[in-house]
DNA sequence: GCATCACTATATCGATCCGATATAGTACGT
DNA sequence: ACGTACTATATCGGATCGATATAGTGATGC
């Protein structure tokens, strides 16, 4: 699940350790709280299965200029710096490969495991999948949602005090609200695909 | 975190490995995903320290009438069959000691990790913690999902298409309402501290 | 009768994940 | 010139997960 992360970061250009980890805690809001004792093993396990390979010269950060902070420019400054046979134990880069990309797309769709966070995760990389693979990710999660509710003795809870009443009642709030933007997902969703099935079939991704 | 779970199912009364399973599928919705390899070891570590004991005769289930379901009455059936000689290799039921309510007691108020699971299991034992300490649990949350909407680059999201920018505003969604909730908890053990400290001072314990 | 299926129940294994910690290079303030 | 803070990689032990093995029992079916 961490690898379909990393993939998915690194799709977007190549990346250090460091940096990865900075984006993970930042733009997914779940699984924030992964370490480096995750991180590095898992590039190194993807190194050796040829998914992702280090760069060793050029201009490593060249497609990950809008950053705007000063680590960006310090990272191109050092990157530069390292170039040269001095500076051992510095950053190391990672790049996908093409294989790398197919095994993230094999992550992606990927049904068997579907809990909270991976699926927030292949929602988030969404735009890399097929219209129906899409539409079955969200469906799958909502009838998981759904189930969750039913097992779940929601009302009554006979034997709670108010504090475990308080978050059992404030977690099946969270479901359902889940469920609600699930099915706006839904509809969106079904909309660009009868567009996309009219005569006229453009693309129909809205600019916003 | 799994130890503070089973010690507080196992304080409400003995259980046996599979029943606190159940139980904390639907119980508590987070952390529904807890398996078998997880909850017997953690069983049989909090039982080498002491924390919890093996029941070999007598009632086992004396305490847990409340059940109702035939899972219940199939259990006490059981246990009766297990009390012989015979019948090794059947179930083992697991009450709590006097140290293990201790252990339990210092995991409750043991404030050093804050994730989103320990924390509402926490909140969901918490009629055991003191008044105060219950406040600063509360506090802690909130000023950590505060932080944490503050990280996060909320409204803009420059390079994210639709379905990445959707993910990321229903999750800080969830985290304001999570601060409204955690507000309105807030206020409500406020005003009871308050009541508290009037001079007549009872235990003000709603029975709802 | 008895074969089979489904459920309950405990246990173990390998892979993975996490939190803490060690190590080091570099920028910056003073 | 020195100390602090930040960046960056790495490793260790313990905890957790998913899969799987084993086994007893009730229900089903033929």
């Amino acid at each position: 699940m961490l690898d379909l992360a990393l993939l998915g970061l690194l799709d977007e250009g190549p990346q250090h350790g460091y940096e990865l980890r900075k984006r993970l805690r930042t733009q997914f809001g779940l699984l924030a709280n992964v370490s480096f004792g995750s991180i590095y093993p898992a590039l190194a396990r993807l190194e050796t299965n040829g998914a992702v390979e280090t760069v060793d010269g050029g201009s490593p950060v060249a497609l990950a200029p809008p950053t705007g902070s000063l680590s960006g420019e310090w990272a191109a400054m050092r990157a530069r710096r390292r170039a040269g046979p001095r500076g051992r134990r510095s950053r190391k880069v990672y790049r996908i490969t093409p294989s790398g990309r197919e095994f993230f797309l094999t992550l992606l769709s990927d049904s068997s495991i579907d809990d909270a966070r991976s699926f927030s995760l292949r929602l988030t990389f969404a735009r890399h999948m097929e219209p129906e693979a899409r539409l079955g990710l969200l469906e799958r999660r909502r009838a998981q949602l759904v189930q969750h509710l039913s097992d779940v003795p929601t009302g009554d809870a006979p034997g709670l005090d108010t504090y475990a009443r308080s978050v059992a009642e404030h977690t099946a709030e969270g479901v359902e609200q889940d469920i609600d933007w699930l099915d706006r997902l839904i509809e969106a969703e079904r909309s660009t695909a009868d567009a996309s099935a009219a005569p006229n079939r453009r693309k129909t991704r809205r600019s916003a």
